[in-house]
DNA sequence: CCACACTAGTTAAATTTTTAACTAGTGCTA
DNA sequence: TAGCACTAGTTAAAAATTTAACTAGTGTGG
């Protein structure tokens, strides 16, 4: 085994059962998603994060550093959803350059349709076999890797790539 | 906030903890990869799979299910590493249908390469800032999911997707 | 044996994502 | 207040991924 100098094997299995989980788990919120609302996890993700903003509404960047997005790769995403009219798009008022994304009455009722099918499966999933203590654990972990990591992104960026 | 209806807010709140973060953490391990060895995330991945296989190969088919990828996915990636000189594909002797991936002696040289840097970048962005109580619930975790996935995945696959 | 349903893997086309270059607007500073 | 560096976002081309159709081989029931 080439790989496992450096990391100790205990963390080592740790990284690999978190890695390999993850990438299934995600894979099968893709599909399950799909197949009951025929959106991507992006797309409901973008849904969600509207709906919760004040006046349903975000600028772009804004939208793309809560999906960990590329601009470009925002900027596709949001063309799309506009296409199938969930959301519109509005020039910013105070910053010419800025535009933000603004969900539409479609867009509304596409998310709560699809909410509870998409939270069964999170709970199905993953949440329904986790006890009190596992989620407290993940929620301490994964908040602090978070912020951790969202603020060596912005610290660093002198030349952030995404 | 339309979305929080049959998820009790502990648990919301650990999902979106959980999506977040291993979204940030798997593009910086991209990029952490890609700066210090000109490898993806997968070519990584396979590199790894193919060393500690026997004979330092795998079926087309075991590799596709192990990294979760479909599999044209997976003729795509080995053919790029192919390209590349990190792989090479041989005929499966006992069925004629198959092939199987073979790890060269170049890709093993690049994998030892790659490795230490890999792994210290698992260490200073995730695993050195968990306890050990931490890394086992995390092991106890996702182990019990990735179990569980994968057994859905092959019970249900009348009509399996990927 | 042999038709037929199923498995392994590839290929082609469409979609998505990245990369890199670019347009436009902002705001500092000299 | 003009120049300049930086920010917001888009666009075009290249690369990766998905979807669907397809080729070839396997294996089983009749």
């Amino acid at each position: 085994m080439v790989v496992t100098e450096s990391l100790d094997s205990t963390r080592a299995a740790a990284w690999r059962a978190y890695i390999e989980a993850s990438q299934r788990l995600f894979t099968q919120m893709e599909d399950d998603l799909r197949a009951d609302s025929d959106l991507s996890f992006a797309d409901y993700h973008v849904l969600v994060l509207l709906s919760e903003a004040p006046g349903q509404r975000l600028r772009m960047g804004e939208l793309a550093g809560r999906l960990v997005f590329s601009p470009s790769r925002l900027t596709y995403q949001i063309s799309s959803m506009q296409r199938r009219g969930l959301v519109s798009k509005e020039a910013c008022p105070d910053d010419r350059r800025g535009s933000e994304a603004v969900l539409t009455a479609a867009g509304l009722l596409t998310l709560t349709e699809a909410a509870p099918h998409h939270l069964a499966s999170v709970r199905t999933h993953l949440m329904d076999d986790l006890d009190d203590a596992e989620v407290a654990c993940l929620t301490r972990v994964f908040d602090r890797l978070g912020r951790r990591l969202r603020a060596a992104r912005t610290t660093s960026s002198t030349h952030a790539t995404r």
